[in-house]
DNA sequence: CGTCCCGCATGAATCGATTCAGCAGTTTGG
DNA sequence: CCAAACTGCTGAATCGATTCATGCGGGACG
């Protein structure tokens, strides 16, 4: 088999005519005659040609794909997101690589590193706690970035407002008669974890309660459904009161969270309410619904790939509370 | 700002050294002094030198990124499927552009074109109905395809045994006193699906059953909650024997059955078994934990990408069904 | 009829990393 | 002591698409 690709060059030989032209027919076919345009894009077709999108990239220096990277791929959350950019970047022809960092700033490193050789348009990141500096590094490389789900001044960013989605969900539980929560949190160096702990401690001072008295935070590794509920387990098997809330960082780790308490034959919401976070798609199935922060995270991911494109200010959602069986138990 | 990127050529200057030099040192370290070594090293350096991956593919022909093109990113079962991909990319120092064909083969085709324009290493796919042909075309161009969770004698692939899972599931239902049973498929050109009923009528015929009694299948155009819950609601409106269990094509699909059997105050499984297949992370979690077809996505992943990077032969995994509640009432 | 212009096509130069024949200088061996 | 082998480095050629100064032929116009 003759797997050989065919250049501009074989088909301008087939075609009769010069490589200059073959690729006016490619990039301005209005400036070609019909007829040899017809000749050119025939040769082409009888080739099986594909353009070589190596050589067009060194010459023309710039790209059409786009780098995202994101904290967990399996996360229906982010993935959500990444349709949001694919939505845009499909309107400018332009194609992304996605990839998981998984938290680990090590694996986000490698993966900028990667996409500064591929020279990719730009990049999108949720970042990790050390993103920042790196993306000076691209920057100066004339690599533009756009950091999604958090907010840095010195860099162009979309965000969700986390500690009004904080916020909404404690004085929901706090309405609910709870007084001692239990925040299964991100690491701290998360942004998110500090901003929604910000809502938190405000939403309990608007209720004239005291902070420390009220919220109890525990900090997992990674927000996976084991660690929602080893964390669960930490806090129950803790001395001293017992917390009658639980406001978990994502709908994953709530799961894990609800499974600790059935297995522990207690009654949600009446032994302990849950509060999710991010609204997954399966939130309202659960064995009791789960109450959740819904953010609207295809309308972040196409604001995220339209920043990068089109060079626009800073921008922010609102995220919003949906209550369900978790958190009321008047609630079917 | 100066947003230049150095060269080769820059480094070699500052470093007083030609540029095959340069190139050996970043390819051929062992062949270069260390004294010279290390002087290149530091004018990278000094200035923030990234090899430019267009130029490095363009002159070496070779490509160190994969393409992925999966039916849908928001399935968790596909992303699962990625996981275990890049896993196995990640150790041959490879990396992947992932796309979502949505099930559309426009979609697929344009996917496939621009990977062929990138020259990737080669191509990873969930084909649907039309794709084999261009993968032809690819192949032409010297990329090679596997197929995944999918089986096709001209082309490599690594699948899991339908055949077996659909049986397996059947197999239960009747074994739970089933005798009209509503098979709520995907595209009749879905292999999956064609295969799923192949093993579904395998094992109403073992039971000495006629499978026209026994089976009613419903195609759905695509694998979502929504169409999932239509799906049932044509089935249940239909004149004649209601079905008293659903097999579900996916367990998002199982989802929007349930949504609807809740709405219409039907027990689960009294009143209808529901068997899903996937078994994604909250299929236990579910309002009645749903019973489901497991699949190892992750070792699939990891063996198709293994069989691209390593020329083996073809692989065949096999399905387990996990039962729960929702399709055995004597099951928490 | 000559000049100018315009539309269309040409092909050499270019992008940056890699490769490889070749060169200078050193070591080995007979 | 000289040939051969080896080491470490050089720099021109190369990959394929794009660009742009240049050429060419035909039509318009004076």
């Amino acid at each position: 088999m003759t797997a050989q690709r065919a250049s501009v060059k074989d088909v301008a030989q087939l075609a009769g005519v010069s490589v200059g032209t073959v690729s006016n027919v490619l990039n301005r076919p209005e400036s070609v005659t019909e007829k040899t345009r017809v000749r050119v894009e025939q040769a082409m077709a009888q080739l099986n040609f594909h353009r070589n999108a190596s050589a067009r990239q060194l010459r023309a220096g710039v790209s059409r794909t786009v780098g995202v990277i994101v904290m967990d791929v399996g996360n229906p959350y982010y993935t959500e997101l990444a349709r949001g950019i694919e939505d845009r970047l499909a309107d400018d022809d332009h194609t992304l690589i996605l990839c998981s960092s998984d938290e680990d700033p090590q694996r986000e490193a490698q993966f900028l590193r990667l996409l500064a050789e591929q020279g990719v348009r730009g990049v999108l990141v949720t970042p990790t706690a050390s993103t920042t500096q790196r993306l000076g590094d691209l920057r100066r490389l004339g690599i533009p970035s756009v950091l999604m789900d958090s907010h840095s001044t010195q860099h162009t960013s979309v965000g969700v407002d986390h500690v009004s989605g904080g916020r909404q969900a404690i004085s929901h539980l706090l309405d609910q008669g709870h007084r001692r929560i239990l925040y299964l949190a991100g690491p701290t160096d998360l942004q998110q974890t500090r901003h929604r702990l910000r809502g938190a401690i405000e939403a309990v001072q608007a209720a004239g309660l005291d902070p420390t008295d009220v919220l109890r935070v525990v900090n997992l590794p990674n927000l996976t459904a084991n660690e929602g509920q080893r964390g669960l387990i930490e806090a129950l098997d803790d001395p001293g009161p017992a917390p009658t809330a639980v406001f978990a960082m994502n709908d994953i780790v709530a799961l894990g969270a609800m499974r600790e308490l059935r297995v522990r034959g207690l009654s949600i919401p009446r032994d302990m309410a849950v509060v999710g976070y991010d609204d997954l798609y399966f939130a309202a199935e659960l064995m009791t619904p789960l109450s959740s922060v819904r953010q609207p995270m295809r309308q972040l991911g196409w604001a995220a790939a339209d920043l990068l494109l089109t060079e626009h200010p800073h921008t922010v959602f609102q995220p919003e509370l949906i209550v369900r069986a978790s958190s009321d138990f008047r609630r079917p």
